[in-house]
DNA sequence: ATATTAGCGAACACTGTGTTCGTTATCATA
DNA sequence: TATGATAACGAACACAGTGTTCGCTAATAT
């Protein structure tokens, strides 16, 4: 790939991040973007159809990162949804948020769009569904496998927001025993 | 009140109602909602400073109605707060909303606007805090009131937004079930 | 070395916002 | 029912943001 093409992509996403961190997506504009990233409105437009598309494939690309890496972690399965332990998974999933390698969590504060959390539940209902061990905890209940997952997702995301907007004070642990424990 | 004020605002209202159950927030605009309503842009902004107040004043209106109506079912106690069992507190809520007579529901799904959903919580917290039967609980865990006030009333939430995306095909007590079995 | 292509900036039409102003119609109330 | 107050009106306005076009320049891959 043209190393022109990666280097206005990586200006305008860290802008974007930069921009999101400060105020609601809907109040940046693409012109302030822009500035910030030092492209050319052209250029813009060249590489992102909308705004809401550069919001898209913003997510895309953080939380392919993130679940990807938390795969990583694990070698000794290839892929993510071969994890032996629900508790793990979550637990790895924590550990790497709060390093915030990636400014992911910034992103995630309920002062912040709620787009973004729309994506991460997303990406953690298909990590969910496949946690069957968890999924099975209430299973003796008739609750709908739909509900379940939407359930344990959401729980997630807001475990992680209230983490977030209450200074990421306590452990990576701490908050995993808080999730096992209401979910 | 002046007649012609009611007038306007329950036009403005219904309009945006309407136009809220068709598209997103962000999408709707003022002109639109003018058009629908059948009053002076000028009118407009004599009422709401921005299309948010308008937002921020409706979800007011709505949620107040229906806690209001909700604390009015049960005669014997002159407030919702109250309410001596949380099972009835929240069956009643789930058994108004089905009724749907304002139109809340619509407004509510995943489809639509976030910050809607986000002024429902708000106001849940509130009554959450005061179902001490229900935060009693898993009292025994080390898990702090903050957390477990947001658990709830997001789970509330994300109970009634499953309910409506999928049709509300359940029961109210069907529901309040899922509910209190997830909690 | 050169053809290709990304990026540039200036200009553009267009849509939406929020305001101003003078006029008209409706209201409360005496 | 007469009257002063005020809500609603439409037209016009300045302004900000969007997304596009065009001709030119500079970086890149091969």
């Amino acid at each position: 790939m043209d190393r022109r093409i990666r280097k206005t992509r990586k200006a305008i996403f860290e802008a974007f991040i930069q921009l999101l961190s400060e105020k609601d997506f809907a109040g940046i504009t693409v012109g302030e973007i822009i500035e910030r990233a030092d492209v050319g409105r052209t250029t813009f437009y060249a590489h992102f159809e909308t705004k809401d598309f550069l919001l898209k494939e913003l997510c895309e690309e953080l939380f392919c990162h993130i679940f990807d890496a938390v795969s990583k972690e694990k070698p000794a399965h290839n892929h993510i949804f071969e994890c032996d332990s629900s508790d793990a998974v979550f637990l790895h999933l924590l550990k790497h948020l709060h390093k915030n390698d990636n400014n992911i969590l910034k992103l995630l504060s309920s002062t912040n769009n709620e787009l973004i959390s729309g994506y991460f539940k997303e990406n953690l209902k298909q990590l969910v569904a496949s946690q069957t061990e968890l999924l099975e905890l209430k299973k003796s209940e008739k609750i709908p496998d739909s509900f379940r997952i939407n359930h344990i997702a959401s729980v997630f995301v807001e475990t992680v927001r209230w983490w977030v907007d209450n200074g990421m004070k306590e452990a990576p642990e701490t908050i995993a025993e808080y999730f096992y424990l209401s979910v």
